[in-house]
RNA sequence: GCCGAUGUAGCUCAGUUGGUCAGAGCAGCUGAUUUGUAAUCAGCUGGCCGGGGGUUCGAAUCCCUCCAUCGGCUCCA
């Protein structure tokens, strides 16, 4: 006999080699119905496999994340089998379970299969699943799973088994369809009610650009016919938040063959929006002892040699622009840096001088693949709210918390909670790439560490992710479509300091290197606005919007008063329009809403006599009627709720 | 850059097997209306159907090619 541990630290006495099946079902029904696997020890395992040691165990269903990669995995197969049969000789590669779904990589030879053919393939996998098709598993000795898919010409499959250790593979079959496969898997295709193939996408062999492509198909299962119908639904949600929809319907921004591939257009409204945050940054910045900077957007070749940045990524770069001068070049701005060093090389800094914050909405080039371009989150003009602080050594974790600190009170101003918070070290594995001294590194990564604690931050830890010159905190979010974006950073850097020979005169009137902090809380203002717009759906945070109210009169006849109240609102600096379009009062509302103007201030008859103005509110409708002064203070209010400080 | 899909008025979209198929709604313009919390009415102007080549008596529709957008891959200082 063996002892069970449920997650509710219920013990149980199970017979030896009882599997995740059985306890499901000596606990209730309905839940031997819905399980789709078990974690065993913190392992995910196939419900029947026998279970011979105590153990601490979970039943996935649906509801657990478990639950579903195991369903989508086995769906994976299913979608693989349903291909085979209806395109003999496709070859596989891998296909595992993603966040949202699954996909294969499949090589179909001279064939290739296009949106077209999902219904085709829908209906076949459900043919299967419906068959309820066992998953068996088997295990082989390395030499003959390779025998196996060298006869059946899978080079792909080869290819990853040769990569796996020695000892025995685990295959799974169901039907006709074989897979290599480490599991787990459902106990049959039963479960898989509804699938739906959502797109297909080139998808290099293993990564690698030199290799072959192969087809990707991208699908996604569900227990219940209704959760699918349910995201598809949600998909169409989350479609009208895209933000290059947005940004078109409220004018924000745009872009013009005529002008160039990735070189966004900033109209009125959308530079409105932009210079509101910048306005804002500013103050934070001065605040926080930031002293502003500005450099040109070209810098010679040298200047990017003597970075670094030019043998890494001159070839990713715009041509250089020559001049009549022999030799001589200049690149468009890749990044700020190398002119914030030279800036901090103007003069002789005392270790009491430090740190030195240079901060600088700083726009950069970058010559982004055609493919890789993508509304305004990735573009190849783009303004970082670029800083760079140079401190000593032993302020570094000081200088974090700062830094957070500004992040922080950001995301808070923008009504921002869905964030992650990522920290990048070294690859203990491979220390030597790395330039610095293990000793600054040990003292920058527990800085990092240190700080995003003392500020309550969950943070992931990456190692490996760190650049080769310092380690960093990245924070992402996701946008409307659950794709994972970075925004904020801050980085740590060892190589320009020396690279720039940068030095303070330290206590001991000795020359020290001073520590780089790279740091941008928005990442770049194109990327933020972006995301920020499918966040709120194009709701902005009243401070940010670009137009905060518009007057409505209800007839020509309240022109005047109208005006009137114009000029009073924008004494107090909200900034504010007048609908004076001959249209019925509903049609200006309708309007309003649409354009996603917090306030929509009406005048009549009413009004005009009382001096007062009706006022309804975007998303929530009539407020009823108040006087200017009321209003006004409405506005300080709530935009006071997310930014008490300015 | 690569794979796949898409590309029709400013916007959102119809256009069946190539033959009155160049359309609709919104926007815009003109006029009427003087309007009270999500669309007043009428008339009118918009398009070389992404660009270029080809097939055909005839192409928005079929083929080739280029460009752009979208979804991925890869990359991301």
């Amino acid at each position: 006999m063996i002892q069970i541990t449920l997650p509710d630290k219920t013990v149980k006495t199970f017979p030896k080699g009882i599997t995740g099946q059985e306890i499901a079902g000596s606990i209730s029904e309905g839940l031997a119905r819905n399980v789709l696997s078990v974690n065993v020890n913190g392992e995910v395992w196939d419900l029947n496999r026998p279970i011979n040691n105590d153990a601490e165990i979970k039943l996935n269903t649906w509801d657990d994340k478990d639950g579903r990669a195991t369903m989508w995995h086995s769906s994976a197969h299913l979608m693989a089998a349903a291909i085979e049969e209806l395109y003999p000789g496709t070859k596989f590669g891998i296909g595992p379970d993603v966040e949202n779904g699954f996909y294969y990589d499949i090589d179909l030879g001279d064939r290739s299969i296009s949106s077209n053919d999902f219904e085709k393939i829908e209906q076949k996998m459900l043919e299967i699943a419906r068959r309820k098709e066992k998953f068996f598993r088997t295990e082989l000795p390395k030499h003959e799973a390779l025998d196996f898919y060298s006869k059946k010409g899978d080079e792909y499959k080869v290819d990853l088994i040769n990569d796996l250790e020695d000892g025995t593979i685990s295959f799974y079959r169901s039907g006709h369809f074989t897979d290599l496969c480490r599991g787990p898997h459902l106990v049959d295709t039963g479960p898989i009610k509804a699938v739906k193939l959502l797109n297909t996408a080139g998808a290099y062999w293993r990564g690698d650009e030199s290799r072959k492509q192969l087809t990707r198909v991208y699908g996604i299962s569900f227990p219940k016919q209704k959760m699918l119908k349910e995201y598809l639904e949600m998909l169409e949600e989350a479609k009208k938040r895209d933000h290059s929809k947005i940004g078109r319907e409220l004018e924000l921004f745009a872009f013009s063959n005529s002008v160039g591939q990735g070189l966004p257009l900033w109209l009125p409204k959308g530079a409105e929006l932009r210079e509101n945050l910048e306005i804002f940054l500013k103050k934070v910045q001065r605040k926080a002892g930031y002293l502003p900077v500005i450099s040109p957007h070209i810098g010679n070749k040298n200047l990017y040699i003597m970075s670094g940045h030019y043998d890494k990524y001159g070839k990713d770069s715009f041509k250089p622009i020559s001049t009549p001068s022999e030799g001589e070049e200049f690149f468009l701005k890749p990044m700020n840096c190398p002119h914030h060093c030279e800036i901090y090389k103007n003069k002789q800094y005392s270790y009491k001088d430090l740190p030195v914050r240079f901060a600088e909405f700083g726009t950069v080039y970058r010559y982004e693949q055609s493919g890789e371009l993508h509304g305004l989150t990735r573009v190849r003009g783009f303004t970082q709210d670029d800083a760079h602080i140079f401190c000593r050594p032993d302020q570094v974790k000081e200088e974090f918390i700062a830094v957070i600190d500004i992040v922080l009170l950001i995301f808070k101003a923008l009504d921002f909670s869905d964030y992650s918070v990522q920290i990048s070290l070294r690859d203990p594995r491979s220390m030597e790439k790395y330039i610095g001294t293990d000793e600054n590194w040990d003292k920058a990564e527990q800085a990092i560490i240190e700080a995003t604690e003392e500020k309550g931050l969950k943070a992931d830890i990456v190692k490996g992710e760190a650049a080769f010159y310092g380690p960093k905190l990245d924070f992402m979010v996701k946008d409307a479509l659950g794709r994972k974006w970075q925004l904020g950073t801050i980085q740590v850097d060892y190589n320009l300091p020396d690279r720039f020979e940068l030095e303070y005169i330290g206590s001991d009137n000795q020359k020290h290197r001073p520590v780089m902090i790279h740091r941008a809380p928005f990442g770049s203002m194109e990327r933020f606005v972006a995301v920020m717009i499918e966040h709120c759906a194009g709701n902005f945070p009243l401070w940010l919007t670009p137009d905060q109210a518009i007057i409505l009169p209800i007839s020509e006849k309240y022109e005047k008063y109208a005006k009137k109240v114009l000029t009073l609102l924008n004494n107090y600096e909200i900034r504010t329009l007048i609908d004076e379009r001959n249209e019925k009062t509903g049609k200006k509302i309708r309007d309003a809403e649409t354009r996603k103007i917090p306030f929509m201030l009406i005048v009549g008859e009413k009004e005009e006599a009382q001096g007062t103005i009706s006022v309804r509110k975007h998303g929530s409708g009539d407020l009823g009627t108040h006087t200017i002064e009321e209003f006004v203070q409405m506005v300080e209010q709530e935009i006071h709720r997310l930014i008490p400080e300015i």
